[in-house]
DNA sequence: GAAATAGTGTCTGTAAGACATTATATT
DNA sequence: AATATAATGTCTTACAGACACTATTTC
């Protein structure tokens, strides 16, 4: 075939560039249960889906963000005050049809944060912005642009990862208990996990550190652990059931 | 802190977006030894990173590609006159100094295809696209752009799927014997594996369709098989090598 | 029959899953 | 003392890893 020669964006400055967005998929657990963060579109009338709800995320600004994770973080920062959390990108999206203006792409990271870190709602204008349940998502499930499907992705993710690694521990603040993070892990499973396979796992993969006993619970009180190190999850050799 | 309304680049055209390129890491097994195709940058002084060897890649297309992952389909083709391999997205990089030419984010793919599938080199052009063992890179790994990195990771995603799932058999042209698939593992993963562990969990996982037996080797032929699915490979519960 | 490769059998150690039991706190 | 939760112990089973063995082809 013939090798047509491409023409460069760079030379032809109006030739078409797909626009670049950032998205966040914060999760935590509140309420006993796994939460997602999610915002209220504006309602004008120019806007791209009015009034649906929708991933926290906007344009990269090429002035502000170094780079991709900065742009997240500094998306996420203004939303939930929370700047150093758990992010891994998850993946990105993009094409001709996702947002009614024109080609884009969007690269979308997901987040775990603490629900004790939330005692205020977050940001100053908290009218448009919520938690919801994973299972009680707003409009169905039908959230603006592609975002139904990209959290949807990132429950998959998340879940596929519990099976085998430490992630809950970063829904957690610390200090927590074991009794907690096997909460955590069930929640997100939403399956029940055997307390004590679970206990020898968690400690002989040896990232978690005694923090003291915590007090000011109802009876015995349980051992408080930290995360060894917080920048990354810990790998198990096996997922938790390996069939069912 | 103050929200400051970030200005739309759709508003203000002259608003400066990031240019959005695509770019496949493309992996097979020739002469024994894991292999990733790479182009020669042109010499043009204009150019970035000229005569430096480089990921096949570049600008979407917004006329010609629907997605993202048609965009990779078609730069892939075109390299390799492969049109139905193995492709996963690996992530998207995307920062201020990865391209002297400005902000500038890529979205990569990678790929795995099988060996025999390249019976001529790839493409009309072929002095300057090759292929090169992941441990005999050019230039001492330093390729253009960040695509050193980007290779990097993404042989620290195929390496690691290759301890729990069955990636190398796309890396085969069927139908292919249990000793070949063996071979693949050993390959990849740069280190002998069991063959009774082997052939027992690759067996009881139920993607593999007998062919018929496979004439043409030198002692006793072996028995081919096909792949159930060719669109998803399997997970296994387990890594290979728990614990060293 | 020798040699080389394909395929199977056997043993053992480790660890997960299930469940019972003990330990330590509050009221 | 009763109770609730934290933590540990015991038993069984499944399976990976190691390695020996058998099977089937070519020369």
């Amino acid at each position: 075939m013939a090798q047509k020669k491409t023409p460069s964006p760079l030379d032809a400055p109006e030739f078409a560039r797909p626009f670049t967005t950032v998205d966040v998929v914060i999760f935590t657990v509140r309420q006993q249960a796994l939460q997602v963060l999610l915002m209220q579109r504006p309602d004008g009338a120019q806007e791209p889906f009015p009034g649906r709800w929708a991933l926290p995320g906007g344009f990269v600004d090429v002035a502000l963000d170094e780079d991709l994770q900065a742009c997240a973080r500094r998306k996420l920062a203004g939303k939930t005050g929370v700047d150093s959390p758990y992010l891994e990108q998850l993946g990105s999206w993009g094409s001709a049809r996702r947002d009614p203006r024109g080609w884009s792409a969007t690269h979308v990271y997901f987040a775990l944060i603490p629900g004790q870190a939330l005692t205020l709602e977050p940001g100053g204008n908290a009218a448009d912005v919520a938690w919801f349940g994973v299972d009680a998502l707003p409009d169905e499930g039908r959230l603006a642009f592609d975002h139904g499907d990209i959290l949807q992705a990132a429950l998959e993710r998340l879940r596929g990862k519990v099976e085998y690694t430490s992630l809950p521990a970063f829904l957690l603040a610390e200090p927590f208990t074991l009794p907690q993070l096997q909460q955590a892990y069930e929640i997100v499973l939403g399956r029940p996990v055997d307390k004590s396979g679970f206990r020898t796992r968690m400690l002989s993969a040896g990232f978690l550190v005694e923090a003291g006993h915590v007090e000011g619970g109802t009876r015995r009180p349980a051992m408080g652990y930290r995360l060894a190190d917080r920048r990354a999850p810990v790998v198990f050799p096996r997922t938790f059931s390996p069939r069912d």
